[in-house]
DNA sequence: AGGCCGTAGTTAATCGATTACACATGTATG
DNA sequence: CATACATGTGTAATCGATTAACTACGGCCT
């Protein structure tokens, strides 16, 4: 900056009013600067700005697990919604650890994020505190903390699991095995409650840990106990099921029917196809990086709870098919 | 700072040496130092020491696709290594749109990361003049540019696709359907042009743009033309042909054969299971990790070329199924 | 006792920006 | 003609760390 500023023949102090547009420098002036700028190739160090400004223009995201594509496409539609508003993201990636997790929110504080998306691994509030302790801007997102005190967003499916239950009965299935998430996540645990309540009795639960592996497991478990229909809570337990029920050589929907919570690209084109509870996840990005953006801006956004949406595909035995 | 030396009653000099555990403090002040940072709960402002060090302790990864499973498995690859050795990753998402790589680029450059883990979008080397004009370490992944200067680290699918070529030629497929990358990607060229050289003719190519929607439209215009077998140079673009090929009722391998670069968790699942060129995605990002690391230090690394696999597994009509 | 040395700790410069305040110049006003 | 006021720039303090150079202290040797 020094350089550009001796080039141009005028103060640093004046070549960050050209930089930040400050309306104080003559047309001319500015021209001088510009062209210095641009000889010298000059790019202002973000740190330093950062350090004086106290202004990252940085949001953290810390997601459970990367490989799953529903948290990927979370990613991606938080960082378009962020990018439109000058915002950068950094993706921190917990791979469904509170430890990692920890870890990456503390690394993403030291480096001074604007605030703070979380998906968070487990529903202990702890961490939650710490960062509010700090008074960074937070937005939980997908899952949620007992006794939150910041803004959540996310996906409510007990319409679409109540119907969907209503189905299976209705269709005669007595046994159901539900693969849940892992009980000491919000959605591992509310998803199943609200599943089995509506099924009245003929549920059995296995949790799993929202990974492939632990959907086969489960699957295998809920099989031996004679489930005639599998219903997986995530996406990639669902894959999981789906690789079970293969292996074993079953037919769907004629042997066991199957329904998986997250829709994914590849389900449609399955024999048959995949009947699944589809969460609105670009809207859930965009929604909370809005939420946070606001908070930052000092304003105080309402909690954003988006409807999933039962898309009946035939893997239940469906007439629709 | 201030506030904890004050505390401990040091000087800041002194923090900073327990901070960074320099030889110098007495094991007494250490202590009552350490006592004071855990009482107020002091974190170290890492823009500040980054400024003052030069060094962030970042890596940059621009990807072309974060919704791609392939980049994303390379992006968590990437992630694991640089973490173990103390690295934080930033990722920027280029959406296969060369100026917002550039964006990226510039946005990751300002913030001064420690080096950069590239998949360019284009072929073109501009970008990569620029980044190594400004003297920061780069690395190229699974994508090249025409006369990189840096390291590269990619997968090489030539005897993958050769295998694969011979086998379709010897099922008497006379009419194979390429859905190539785009022609400006070294992936999008080579692939293609490898596998066409294999075939010896027998092949029509459409470029896609490594993304679903374009897959379908290749897939249509080929299986228009009358190819009894189609090859996608990449697993989005396979899934976009997968559809078309449902959309029409066609049966595989009967109607036509299928076969995917990149493999996916879902591929085997389906019926038939579907034949494809297995990347080592994990190596891949593990070792340009290493690569960009030990440019980081000061060495040199070599080009790293790891060898794609043909998995066969019935979409082709192979006696294996 | 005086000089020397090693050690623990302090002072102050520095990284690269932003910005409050001071200053100089030019124009309008009484 | 002196005063006030707007306008464009420069000076220097500041953000929160690191670290070279310096100081003070206690012990050891002759």
């Amino acid at each position: 900056m020094k350089d550009v500023a001796q080039h141009a023949g005028v103060s640093t102090a004046t070549v960050s009013r050209v930089l930040n547009g400050h309306a104080a420098p003559t047309p001319e002036t500015r021209e001088r600067v510009l062209a210095a700028i641009e000889e010298l190739g000059y790019r202002p160090n973000a740190l330093a700005r950062s350090l004086r400004t106290t202004s990252t223009q940085t949001l953290g995201l810390v997601i459970s697990d990367l490989l799953n594509p529903f948290f990927a496409e979370i990613a991606r539609a938080v960082e378009d919604e962020a990018r439109s508003h000058g915002y950068c993201v950094v993706i921190g990636n917990a791979d469904e650890s509170a430890e990692q997790e920890a870890t990456y929110v503390r690394t993403l504080l030291d480096r001074r994020v604007d605030g703070l998306l979380l998906c968070p691994a487990t529903d202990d509030p702890e961490l939650v505190r710490e960062v509010s302790a700090g008074g960074v801007p937070l937005v939980l997102l997908d899952r949620t903390v007992r006794g939150a005190t910041c803004p959540v967003v996310r996906a409510d499916g007990s319409e679409a699991l109540t119907a969907l239950a209503r189905r299976l009965v209705g269709a005669g299935h007595t046994r159901v095995g539900v693969i849940a998430g892992p009980p000491d996540t919000s959605t591992g645990r509310e998803r199943s409650d609200v599943f089995i309540g509506a099924l009245g009795g003929a549920a059995q639960v296995v949790h799993g840990d929202f990974r492939q592996e632990s959907g086969s497991q489960a699957a295998a478990k809920l099989i031996d106990d004679g489930a005639t229909a599998l219903v997986a809570m995530d996406n990639l337990m669902g894959l999981g099921a789906l690789g079970e029920i293969r292996a074993r050589g079953l037919q769907i929907p004629h042997d066991i029917a199957l329904a998986v919570f997250d829709d994914q690209p590849w389900f449609p084109l399955l024999d048959p196809p995949i009947t699944v509870i589809a969460q609105p996840t670009v809207e859930m990005g965009r929604a909370a990086a809005r939420s946070l953006l606001a908070l930052i801006d000092g304003r105080q956004p309402d909690d954003v709870r988006l409807t999933a949406k039962l898309v009946l595909r035939g893997s239940c035995g469906e007439a629709e098919l």
